[in-house]
DNA sequence: CGGCTTGTTATGCAAGCGTATAAATACGGG
DNA sequence: CCCGTATTTATACGCTTGCATAACAAGCCG
């Protein structure tokens, strides 16, 4: 007797069916790069079959663009939510935000695969260029306007120009020992990255920083 | 009268061809992403049969080892020749080898894709990862002993752990300006990204740069 | 000038890719 | 309770990929 060895199966809400997908997409892409995303091992790991992707989002493509946005979108609301505590001092929100950038659930092997997968991509594959830059962008405003706050307080307050050189070099110096920290982990103490971008930015805009044990420059 | 439509050909000696082979490489990648680079698209504009790539290479994966070998190489050369000058005080070399980093040749959209396509693969390629540990390792060191000359000169010499310090957060700051500068060079004047850097690494060490117009610091 | 070596080309193959399509089944509304 | 529909599976197709192999010819050596 040859039974029907079709499986069985449960209808899911689209939501959810989306969300897992995405998240099957974001495993596949951080353990094997994004070339070992394909839609067989993405369905497999969603525990569905992979013509089910095509009912969900018309391609692959879009199906990475969501993915990635989703990736973007969980880097900067990590940064956001240390930013929670309005009623905190300027340059105490600063150094919140630094340190947020710059420890575990942010510097973490995992987001920069990902990060690293769609970013090499990006450069031929404009949609996901569009994802990257609307991030980036946010990121970068961020900054400069907690710059900007922190230097009021201090009672330096900058013109616009040079205000745009320090959100630029910040965001360098966040965004270059995000990369070390990732790619190096085993290299740096717990929070050394974090005290080290603190000082760093500290020295930049002139400034003291909770947290910066301060240099002993005289 | 069907004559052989078979092609013609030179033979040409083995370096030439493996640097052919690894060039033509570089452009897939920088043109379409790490995935454009198939044997045969990377045969097609070396101008050979797709079959010759193995004659010379065990697989592609070691073309692309040789490739990304290639590409680090490339970057620390450029790096390297920019602290020629030996005889000039170690305050000028810091801010030639700065200038030399995020400039014209380095700068570059071409060798940003090349990077981030080596980069993403490192992850799940251990021997990218070595040949990417090597380059990044030699870099570092670089740093550390041109900050090490630099505040010996400036009468502040420094403990090894604060050198170190020092090091990676300028790592990290040429590493960032240089990732903005590659992604939206369009965003930045010319020598615009040198010049936050330099300022930038001036305030992180607390000694004038060559080449800094200094900031409004009190 | 003729044979030999080996660099080089051409062809084929199995595997894997994204996608299209039709059959099957879960599940809510009558 | 059964029907209808939309979700889900299964299968197949055309294409590309990396790699293996065999035929071929370029250039050296006698």
């Amino acid at each position: 007797m040859t039974v029907s060895a079709r499986r069985k199966f449960r209808r899911e809400g689209e939501g959810r069916r989306r969300r897992d997908l995405i998240e099957a997409t974001l495993d596949c892409v951080a353990e094997n790069g994004i070339e070992g995303a394909t839609v067989r091992a993405i369905a497999l790991r969603a525990g569905v079959s992979a013509g089910l992707i095509r009912h969900y989002f018309p391609g692959k493509a879009e199906l990475l663009q969501a993915a990635y946005a989703a990736v973007v979108k969980r880097m900067t609301d990590q940064a956001k939510d240390a930013l929670a505590a309005r009623e905190a001092r300027p340059a105490e929100r600063l150094a919140a935000f630094v340190r947020a950038n710059l420890g575990p659930p942010v510097v973490d092997t995992r987001i920069f695969a990902l990060w690293a997968g769609f970013i090499a991509r990006a450069h031929a594959d404009t949609a996901l260029a569009a994802v990257h830059r609307e991030g980036y962008l946010g990121f970068r405003d961020e900054v400069e306007s907690l710059v900007g706050a922190v230097l009021e307080e201090a009672g330096h307050p900058a013109d616009a120009m040079t205000l745009r050189r320090h959100a630029i070099a910040i965001n360098a110096i966040i965004d270059g020992l995000w990369i070390e920290g990732c790619m190096a982990s085993s290299l740096f103490d717990e929070g050394e990255l974090a005290g080290i971008a603190i000082a760093s930015v500290a020295a930049q805009l002139g400034v003291d920083l909770p947290g910066d044990e301060g240099s002993e420059r005289p």
